[in-house]
DNA sequence: TTATACATTATAATTATTCTAAACTATTGA
DNA sequence: TCAATAGTTTAGAATAATTATAATGTATAA
């Protein structure tokens, strides 16, 4: 129960009351060795099994959102109807399997630093972000 | 007139018989100077702008998927609820104006060439895209 | 030119997400 | 401690993008 005082005071120290809710959610996201990549519907999915006790589904879409304007997560970028967030929130760049529809972070040493030279006049660069598709080799593209 | 011919050629040859929706719908896309993106909201509604007939929200929503399967449209990945094309399907990457919601084509001058040093075991890249998110400076990024 | 396979259409269905308004809860300060 | 209040949760409605359906229409090949 001290992982949960962490995030209570996380939660905190980013102006966001530490409810019941809040606090399971980052615990779910965030109590674990690795970083992961999700869905809001396989967030939900993961708190219904995990948990006995539900929570609305636009909780966790607020607590999601609410989270990550604080930066604790990122957004990224998918062709798809389902946004996907991932809790690594470092810079980096992502695979993208077609065939699974799995998101895989893309190691640093996989991809040579992206250089902009010429910006938006009058704008400033919020993100850089490269999303390399794959799919398995004998398969049709798209 | 004769440029009709042409959409009925090309049409043809991609193995999409040249219905008069799927003309029509070719000649707003292709039939201009500069490549340019569109969500399929924002081409329904050119259609009913530019001709006096209507085309079903479906029909556009499959012509569109259908020319982007043969290759002459490709599909931009952005954090949104809607899909953006690109008549623009050379090999090019995109700024992303978070404040008009514009996308805007990267020049190739603008950002050195992504090599990726290594791929997903088995599978076979099929798209390497970079998005660089833009915002006014003086805006709270998102 | 006629059969047939493919397309279009309006509308219904689906899915992801946001909104709403009522009930609830954490926090502040008396 | 306890009430006031500001922020939160909730179920369900609303919205928006997209896809499915099934009837009607049309291009094409023989």
């Amino acid at each position: 129960m001290t992982k949960n005082c962490n995030f209570i005071e996380k939660l905190r120290e980013a102006g966001l009351r530490p409810t019941k809710q809040r606090v399971k959610i980052c615990e779910i996201l965030f109590n674990r060795e690795k970083t992961f990549h999700f869905t809001i519907n396989d967030l939900a999915k993961k708190i219904s099994e995990d948990l006995n006790q539900k929570i609305s589904l636009a909780t966790v879409y607020n607590t999601v959102h609410a989270i990550k304007k604080k930066g604790y997560l990122k957004e990224i970028a998918i062709n798809s109807d389902k946004s996907y967030f991932d809790t690594n929130t470092s810079d980096h760049h992502h695979f993208y399997d077609e065939d699974t529809h799995e998101l895989i972070d893309c190691d640093q040493n996989d991809i040579d630093s992206i250089n902009i030279k010429n910006n938006i006049t009058g704008k400033k660069i919020n993100s850089v972000e490269v999303l390399i598709k794959v799919a398995s080799d004998n398969q049709n593209q798209n």
